[in-house]
DNA sequence: CCTATTCTACCGACCGGTCATTAAGCCGCT
DNA sequence: AGCGGCTTAATGACCGGTCGGTAGAATAGG
């Protein structure tokens, strides 16, 4: 038992992201299964064997991809819709704060909503948890906006929400950021068509100042993290 | 060049069709990595081996699969809203069409969404090409209903296009047809959220008769199709 | 300051297993 | 007898994961 310990030096941390954010990328493009262990090796400049010496397993690092989007997802985007009080407000920003996320993390937003049945059993339960929570509070939001309106016919809460999941999700599919709209654009013109879904009469956008993703905040930390 | 041709058997046909039908569902469950051709044999009681008398590869199987529902998408939804006129009319029914297509055919619809990594590089221009018809078409019909009104902010066709397309294909990933709602009322509330957001008086969604989707009509066909 | 030891980061060979695909042959029906 | 419909068995590719080993940097001892 060793009574010196080495501080974690600052690149032992840089290599572990960025085999994180790089093998995100790749599992995106191709798929998960379809990604191999030595795929991943090669963009990192590794033998599969020496990319064993940072990550635990194929499993593992899924669960961690997913653990990283959804540190981002709490931390940058329900924490921040749920300051707001007026319920119109409030939908709004979340809204808008998820297009962002979706915007500024596609790959391992794209991992998150289409690999699930990749995770290890173990995992699972605690994934589908936390997106749960997540799908209740868009859902309470909603019914917040529509409780105070009389839609006929009546829309259901339920449908509502995962219309408008899709609607997010499906940004990842076919946005590129080097096309015309900017990001701006796209997180407003989203937002908003989601919104009149909705509303009779809905806010404009929220400022983008507090939607703004945090990477650094909510990445995986460690070596063999999650 | 033979000059007899054996006409198809009802029974080489139905077993066919069996087969493609089980393993769409199976893949759509699983993934299309993550389903074996064992897999797939053994839900059809028969053999891996056995299995090659009706399918010529895996990859063709899927392609087969994406066939079949895109066969259904333009000959029951795209031809039949290509007959209506006004511009709002022709956008309800295009959209209820869908929506109803999904609900009909959520496995096939969803590998044809999901699964297009899995394709061979000799079928994936084939099937993208009429992917991308269909993406015309529809950004076509929303630039018609957009182009009556005078919305600020101006909504990005291809944004608003693709932004549907999200929300129906999103149907397939939560909606299960013993849950409480029922498909005619789903069909309604999906196309009529995306039609308010992105049309100020939207028309009532259209009688459902002429929407159902003709499974028979596009099915694959004789040994080793597609 | 020099040497011995330990630790980090990584390589390359390899193993057990799974998978798609194929070949050869068997059985029952006509 | 012959053929359609199927089974059994084998093959080769590939994959996730393990392991022994090692160059070199860091550390400790004298």
């Amino acid at each position: 038992m060793p009574t010196y310990q080495k501080p974690p030096t600052v690149n032992d941390d840089a290599r572990a992201i960025h085999i994180y954010r790089e093998a995100a990328r790749i599992i995106s493009e191709k798929g998960f299964d379809a990604t191999s262990m030595g795929d991943i090796a090669e963009i990192v400049d590794l033998t599969k064997g020496g990319l064993y010496y940072y990550i635990k397993g194929k499993k593992a690092l899924l669960y961690a991809i997913m653990n990283f989007v959804l540190n981002l997802l709490e931390e940058d985007v329900i924490a921040i819709a749920r300051e707001g009080d007026d319920p119109d407000e409030r939908l709004a920003t979340l809204l808008a704060g998820y297009v962002r996320l979706v915007i500024d993390e596609p790959s391992s937003m794209n991992i998150l909503v289409n690999e699930e049945e990749g995770l290890d059993a173990a995992y699972r339960p605690k994934v589908m948890e936390r997106k749960r929570a997540f799908t209740d509070f868009l859902r309470e939001s909603i019914v917040a906006v529509l409780e105070r309106q009389d839609r006929i016919p009546k829309l259901d809460p339920n449908v509502a929400a995962h219309s408008v999941l899709g609607m997010v999700h499906g940004v990842v599919l076919w946005y590129k950021n080097d096309s015309t709209i900017e990001p701006d654009d796209l997180v407003n013109q989203v937002t908003q068509m989601a919104l009149r879904g909705l509303i009779v009469d809905p806010p404009s956008t929220p400022d983008p100042k507090v939607t703004r993703t945090d990477v650094e905040r909510s990445r995986p930390r460690g070596r063999h993290a999650a």
